[in-house]
Formats: C-alpha cells, structure tokens, sequence
RNA sequence: GGGAUCAUAGCUCAGCUGGUUCAGAGCACCUGCCUUACAAGCAGGGGGUCACAGGUUCGAAUCCUGUUGAUCCCACCA
C-alpha cells in the first residue's frame, strides 16, 4: 500500500464518525460498576447556526468527554437546544412579515403553529454541525427547553416558587424593548455610550413672573412631567419650592418640589419629574404623591394620555409620532418658543435590548418576579467555599459581587413563543396559580371567589427560567409534584450531580448563577463540580466576532478547509480559560501542520515495520533510546495529567504536541532509524515502537480524534472494539529521575554537536545522530569532535581540512576558557558566597516559620530544605575553591 | 461614580510563597538546505530595562506606594 506524503482528512472524518455511532460509542447508560463523568452542552438556540464561540466551547467538551471515557468512566455529555424565546420569535415574525402575514392578525394558536413549523424546519442545524466537529455526545439524549417532559419541569417550578411565597406578582418599572414590544430583565439591557443632547427647557413661573430651567436629554417626556424637582438646600431655588410652574407645550401647571435625590451640580439642579418613563422619577413621584401619567405607547410612539383636560389640546399634533421623531420636532417647537436656553452634547449610556437593539424604555407594568435574595444564599457560599470550583476562579470576585447584590428577576415576557405562565384570573382578577383551567375553579372556589371570566395569562416566561433546570431537567427531573420528586428516576441518581460545566462568561450571572441556585433549591444538590469559563473569540485585532463586520469565518468552511482535528488543536493552542482568543486562520494551520507530522510518523513506522526482521542486530543506542525515551513519556504524561486536573488544557495540548513533535519524532523515531535505508530493524525494537507510538495517539486522542482513530487502524489489524476512543489512557508508571536527567543531557548535546556541525561546515547530508553519548561534559566534548571527525572523513572527505582547521580553533576556545582570570574568579565567587548566604538566611527563615511548615504543601516544604541542604554544600564547595584560589595568589 | 482584573519578545501567553529550571514556550521573522517519513519538512539564528517612577530587601518580572494605559462587572445622574 502506498501511502500519501500528505495527511488528507475529509475522507476519514465522516467514516469514523459513523463508526462511533454505529458501535454506540456515545450512548451511556447507569452502570453501577462505573463512575459516570457528565456534562450538559450549554444548549444552543434552536434555530442558531455553528459559531466560533460554539466551536471553541464545545471542542473544549469533547476533550474532556474524550478524555475522561478513556480513563474508564461512564462518559455522558447531554446535547440539546434552547428554544431562545424573544430570539426565536423575532425570526419567526421576520419570516412571517416576508410572507406578507402580520404577526397581529393571527391568533395564538396559529402563530405557534407557525413557530413550531420553523423549529421543526431549522431547529437542530446546530446539533448537525457539532457532529462535523467531532462532539462525542450522547444524542439519544437531545433535549429541547420546550419537550413536554421539559415543560412540566419549568412550569412545575413555578408553581413550587409560587406556592413557595418567591414568586410574585407587581405594577413595577421594567425595562421595556417597544421593538420586540416585551419586557426584559437588567441583564438583558446593554449600555452603550451615546452622544445625547443635554437640552435645557425654561418652565416658567404660572405668573410668568420668572422661570426655572431643567435639564433634561428626553424633551419627548416632556407632556408626561407631572413636577419639577430641586434640592431642598438650593438656594437658587429655594424660594420656589412649594410654587406652581408651566410645562411647556401642555401648559400644565405642576408643583417645584424639593427632595435630597437632586444633584445640585448637574445640569440646572432642577428635574423634570416624569414618573412613567424614568424608574428614579417613579420613586420620585410615588415619595411625593403625584400622578402619573403615560406619555409614550408600547411600541414607542406619544400617547393619547398626554392630555389631562382640555387645556392641555395644543400637544394633540404629537400623538402618535415616534420618540425619536417627536423629540427632535419637540426641540424645535420649542426653540421657536423661545423656550430653550442651550444645548450641549452629553456623554451618557442609552440602555438597548440585547435582542433588537432598540433603546429601551422603562415602563410600568404588571410582571412576575422571582424573589432572588433568599434563594440565592447556597449559591453564593458554595461559590464561596469552593463546593463549586469557577474556573479561572477571577471569576469569583464577580459572582460574589453580583449575588450579594442580586436583584428580584422579572421573568414574564410578552411573547408568544415559550412557556406560558401557568396562572389564572377571573372577572375581578384574583389570581390563581396552577396547571389547568379546572384546578383554578377549584382554587377560587375555595377561596370563595367567582369563577366566572377565567383566562390564563398571556406571558410566556424568560427563556432563562427554563435554562437554570437544564442540568436538572435533561434527566427528567420534575422538580416537584410528581413521584419522581420523592424517589428521584434512575438517570437522574446516577448522572446527577453533573462533573463540568464549559460556558461563556457572560452568562455567568444570566445561566450558571441561576442554575446553581435552583440546583440547591431544588435538589438541595449543587448541579455541577466545575465551571469552566471560556474567553469570547475574537478576530487577530482584538475585535468581536460579528456578522457585520464580517471577521467571523464560518467553522465548517475551516473544517473543510483543515480538518476538523486541526480546527480543533487550532481552536485550543492558545485559549487559557477565561482568556479571550484571539482567532487567527495561522492557528488551524499549525494544528494542520501537525496532523501531517504525526501522519508522516506513522509513514515511517509502517516502512520500518516493512524492514523489520527477527535477525536483525539490536543497537544499543536503540535500546537506549527506548529507555529514555518511555521514562520522558510517563514523565510528561505526569504532567499532562496534572494540567488537567487543573483544568490548564492550553498547557496540556501544548506537552502533547511537544512530546510527540520534539521527542518523538524528532529525537526517538530518528534515533532508532537505521542509518541506511535497507538496513532490516530488529522486530522487538519496530514492535516497541509502534506501542510507544500508540501511547502517544492515545493522548492526542482527545484532542484530535479522527486522526488518531484512522491511524489506529492502519497501523495495525485490529480486534473487534479495539477502537483508540475507548482505548485506556496510558497508565501512570513511575519514571526514573536519573533516566530523565540523562536524556535532558543527552537532548543538550545533541543541540551542541549540531551546533558545532554547523560551524564546521560539515555538509547537512551527514546525518548526525546523538548516539555517541558517552560525553558529558565540556572538555570531553572535543575528543568528541574527533570522533565524529572519523566518522565524516570516511563520508565527505573533502570537509575535512576545514575541519581540522576548526577543530584546532575549538581546543584554543578550551584553552582559554580553562585560564580564566583568577582575581576575577575571586570576586566571582566572592559575589556567589554572598548571594548564597542570603539565599541561605532567607531560606531557614522560611523554614523557622511555623505557619508556613503547617499549612504550606509538605512538597513545598520539602523543596525548602532541599534548597537548604544544597545551599549548604555549595557554600561549603566554594569555600574550599576560594581558599585554593587565595593560596596560588 | 463604585468595584475587579491586567500590563513580560512582532503576536498569543507561561513564569507556582521574592533567589541557578529566571528572563521562557508556541507562532511569526531571518539564514542555509527538495537529506531516502514529513518543504504542511529539517538545521541554525536574531528579539524583551518584564508599562513608568519610587520604596522594602543581601536580592524584585514577582511584595508595597504612586503614575499611565487596557479590559470587565456593578450603579437611576436628569
């Protein structure tokens, strides 16, 4: 069989993706005799396509999933969707409008019927593309937010919360999107800085004896100021408190009045008060008894409400014009009034929907809420005391600061799209919580209220109040109510509490706060062990991905274009957790370039296992190097180990890919390689190899499945299931110091002879090799280049006066070196005796330090009277040096 | 306005309690090589006052103070 030069991946991929599923390699079921090792994908939105972000997150999984199948545990990674309510509604009306259908002159039912068409349509696409990356995930279990199973879930945890006394009802500001015409919680609301106009307005007095001027950037409200509000020690405007003044344009007179919330310093220091659209001027106006009046619709246009009483008819011309549109004809009206003392430009922060970017409008309305503060108490002390490990754990700081500050969580939205708040009214609006329409009889009637006029409400719930029971809700878990409850299934015993989590940190507060605080709410259990934070991607210059500007490259075009096991290690070489990355193309190259290494490996395993021959002699240097080379693995694979368990997997990648670039290839496979292409190899020595090779495979496994899957199965005829995904990680064996530290030098001569090789100009076309390792130190090393002389003057003999020549220079650089200046090596050494002391001095008082003996890591400890001792017998060395240097003076 | 984090090579980052694993890695760059696994390769090389200024110490990339710059989170400044 005749092997390409180069690595081709698009022929492997799907095969052995198919392979796995077909042998069930993914599925997982309890197995008392395994540990399970589970993870929950953080559900994409059903309707999303594959981004960076996605690729990143979910390589970062499959590494783990990988991983931790080969260590022998019963590996579950639950894949899934979020029905993503507002962002899926928002392109369900989108394709709706762009058939000519208004979302307004269909029912309820109609649209869902719609909406659950456009899901079956497109939802999922994301699952599909995950595949091409490789996710090993167990897709018998693919959930979705709005499963039946799932819904019962999220609405029987309303009804508990309710029941429960931590859901309520409340005429409250909220920030309201009158693009997606919903309303949405604080963290859904982006700030951006935007350039205002600061406009100041004169009201004047009703005797038009004098005038007050506010400040404000929002005139539009101006038809809704129910007062004007100044600082109570102000003297400037002391004397008007209590007095009435004129709102423009409405000519409403309205009281001055005086509260300490008033910054003197900004602006005028006097306030238009206008408690509808400003959730400060709301708790101004209910302080001080004023009415209130709504000045803007819920699409955001001047509403009919600005006029009070027939007085007030010269605004009629605004009703109904947009915001935006008003304000700026407002400004001029004003303006020609005479009514407007300057403008200035103001640098303030505009709140915008996440989703549709419009500036949102605080608004009053009925809403659900969820009281945050007690149930939040688990969550924040298991952060705390590291029942649950945040990783980084910078992360901490934030999340401590976000829980103690937590605010109650408005969880109704105007949508259609989600799960329908399971509560009742009847004609009077009593309120009843619960499943069905009969139950809610049932609880008026109990409560002798009427039954008559009963509807449900028509608000679905944030999407997020389903996503906080994901963990808990993919195994089925109904939260409360049912059986299931008392005596927990099967999958949700053995699978729960779940390992890792791997997500984004900018829904730490939106998703995995809130997921530990049902985690602990519900099943008194935290929900996962470890939360692994990954960085946004971003583009080479630091910038975010995004669709309009275009810097995103789409990942299966880099699948395509690379492989996914380059994309993959691409993706990985440089993403410390909690650190943005910086995606740049060069990085999937290089994990390409890498593929194509461990390829030409095998390349040259499979000839060498062509040559191999029972007869063969056995080198020394070959059993050698198989000593070195095995000991420096399981020394490395140490290491590797320990970088994951610290969850340090830049790191981890970064070993691998050395030890099997530099040491295995570059330094082993030449090592063992017969000089001569025909010379036969011994079968024991190929046979050692090729285990040391799969050895290597299985650690890339994780990180490059398809490769090291194909490769597993060209190098040898396997055994039915002897797959390299469900082949154990190599096994930790204790490796030897001395062995390492003889490869270490050897590794340093090798570069040094090269080295020397290049300043002797000895042709490249003499393959060096490090098997004369016999040298060891510097003076030994030019009875080296003899040796070597021998060995190259048989081959090149043209090389060999230069050599000679050289040679000759090189026992002159030793010369001079060993007739070193011995005044200066005093004071060299006079330099070393003093840091030595110090370092010893520093070292004891580290020692003589109770607390740190006590509590430091004993290795640590350990390492400190190791310095000790060495720095003991160094001082005593040089002593002796500097005295026999002091008698030749 | 409050809080947090950070600043090390051209880029992305390591650097664990202050010290001989202290100035490192990968990529990029430069030079020479189509050498019989691999030019997607091999061999070699250049590069950093560890942001700046002070301080503590025998000794500071590491600890302290200040300055500058960047990022993030929180907050109702009209």
């Amino acid at each position: 069989m005749e092997l390409p030069k180069k690595y081709d991946p698009s022929n492997t991929e799907n095969k052995w993706y198919q392979y796995w599923t077909n042998k069930g390699y993914f599925y997982s079921q309890p197995d008392k005799n395994k540990k399970p090792y589970t993870i929950v994908i953080p559900p994409p939105n059903v309707t999303g396509v594959l981004h960076m972000g996605h690729m990143l997150n979910n390589t970062i999984q499959d590494v783990l999933i990988r991983r931790a199948r080969m260590l022998g545990y019963n590996a579950c990674w639950v894949p899934g969707t979020d029905h993503a309510s507002i962002a899926t509604e928002a392109k369900v009306v989108k394709m709706l409008a762009e058939k000519g259908i208004k979302k307004s002159s269909l029912t309820r039912e109609e649209f869902l019927k719609y909406a659950w068409e456009w899901k079956e349509k497109y939802g999922g696409i994301i699952l599909e593309q995950l595949k091409k990356l490789g996710a090993s995930c167990d897709w018998k279990r693919t959930t979705f937010t709005m499963d039946e199973h799932y819904s019962e879930a999220v609405i029987n945890a309303f009804i508990d919360l309710y029941n429960k006394g931590f859901i309520y009802r409340g005429y409250r500001m909220i920030n309201w999107d009158p693009v997606g015409l919903t309303a949405l919680s604080d963290e859904e609301v982006i700030y951006k800085e935007t350039n205002s106009q600061l406009v100041y307005v004169k009201y004047y007095l009703e005797d038009h004896s004098s005038y007050i001027t506010i400040a404000t950037t929002r005139p539009e409200t101006i038809m809704a100021d129910v007062a004007v509000c100044v600082h109570p020690d102000d003297e400037r405007y002391k004397h008007l408190i209590g007095k009435k003044v004129i709102v423009p344009i409405v000519n409403r007179p309205v009281p001055v009045i005086a509260d300490t919330y008033i910054d003197m310093t900004f602006g005028t220091g006097a306030l238009k008060v206008t408690p509808a659209h400003d959730i400060a001027d709301y708790e101004l106006g209910i302080k001080h008894q004023r009415p209130i009046i709504i000045g803007l619709t819920l699409d955001g246009k001047i509403s009919k409400d600005i006029i009070t009483n027939d007085n007030e008819k010269n605004a009629e011309k605004y009703i109904g014009l947009d915001r935006f549109e008003c304000r700026k004809i407002i400004i001029k009206d004003l303006q020609d009034a005479g009514l407007i003392e300057k403008i200035e430009v103001l640098k303030n922060k505009v709140g915008h929907s996440e989703r549709t970017d419009a500036v949102i409008e605080p608004y009053l309305s009925y809403q659900w809420f969820v009281k945050m503060k007690e149930i939040s108490k688990k969550a924040l002390d298991a952060v705390l005391n590291k029942e649950i490990n945040l990783i980084p754990d910078k992360f901490i700081n934030t999340y401590k600061h976000w829980m103690e500050n937590v605010k109650d969580w408005c969880i109704s939205r105007q949508l259609w799209w989600g799960h329908r708040i399971p509560a009742w009214y009847n004609e009077n609006g009593d309120i009843a919580v619960c499943k069905t329409k009969d139950e809610a009889i049932e609880i008026f009637k109990k409560k002798n209220q009427s039954t008559n006029g009963i509807r449900q409400d028509e608000d679905v719930l944030d999407t997020w109040f389903s996503s906080w029971l994901w963990p808990i809700a993919v195994f089925d878990y109904k939260v409360v109510g049912d059986d299931n409850y008392k005596t927990p299934n099967e999958d949700f015993q053995y699978y729960y509490p779940t390992n890792d989590l791997v997500t984004a940190p900018e829904i730490l507060f939106f998703w995995v706060a809130r997921m530990i605080i049902a985690g602990y709410f519900w099943t008194n259990k935290k929900p996962f062990e470890n939360v692994y934070l990954t960085g946004i991607v971003r583009d080479k210059l630091g910038r975010k991905m995004s669709k309009s500007l275009g810097n995103s490259p789409d990942p299966l075009d880099l699948i395509a274009k690379y492989g996914a096991d380059a994309v993959r290690v691409g993706m990985l070489f440089s993403s410390p957790a909690g650190n943005d990355l910086l995606f740049d193309e060069e990085y999937c190259v290089q994990g390409r370039n890498f593929a194509n290494k461990i390829w030409n490996a095998f390349r040259l395993i499979h000839q060498l296992q062509q040559r191999s021959d029972n007869n063969a002699h056995i080198h020394t240097y070959q059993q050698e190097a198989i000593e070195l080379f095995e000991n420096y693995f399981y020394k490395q694979l140490e290491y590797i180990n320990e970088c994951f368990t610290k969850f340090r997997l830049n790191d981890a990648l970064m070993s691998t890919y050395k030890l099997i670039w530099d040491d295995f290839c570059s330094w082993y496979l030449e090592a063992i390689k017969p000089t001569d292409i025909n010379e036969p190899i011994h079968s024991s020595i190929i046979q050692k190899t090729q285990e040391l090779f799969e050895n290597c495979l299985k650690i890339l496994h994780p990180w490059m499945p398809f490769i090291t899957e194909e490769i597993w199965h060209l190098i040898k005829e396997r055994k039915e299931n002897d797959d390299i995904i469900i082949a154990p990680w190599p096994e930790k064996k204790i490796y030897n110091n001395d062995t390492l530290k003889q490869y270490e030098e050897l590794k340093a001569i090798v570069t040094q002879i090269r080295e020397l090789r290049t300043r002797l100009q000895i042709s490249p076309k003499e393959k060096l090799n490090w098997k004369e390792k016999q040298v060891e130190q510097f003076d030994k090393w030019i009875e080296k280049l003899s040796n070597l002389n021998e060995k190259i003057i048989t081959t090149d003999t043209d090389g060999k006066a230069i050599i000679t020549a050289n040679r000759n220079l090189f026992i002159e650089i030793n010369e001079k070196l060993s007739e070193r200046d011995i005044v200066g090596e005093v004071k060299k050494l006079e330099d070393e005796l003093n840091y030595l002391q110090g370092f010893l001095e520093s070292v004891r008082k580290k020692l003589s330090n109770e607390k740190f003996v006590q509590n430091a890591k004993p290795e640590l400890v350990e390492r400190e009277r190791q310095k000790e001792k060495d720095a003991i017998s160094k001082i005593q060395s040089i002593q002796e040096e500097l005295e026999k240097l002091k008698a030749k003076i």
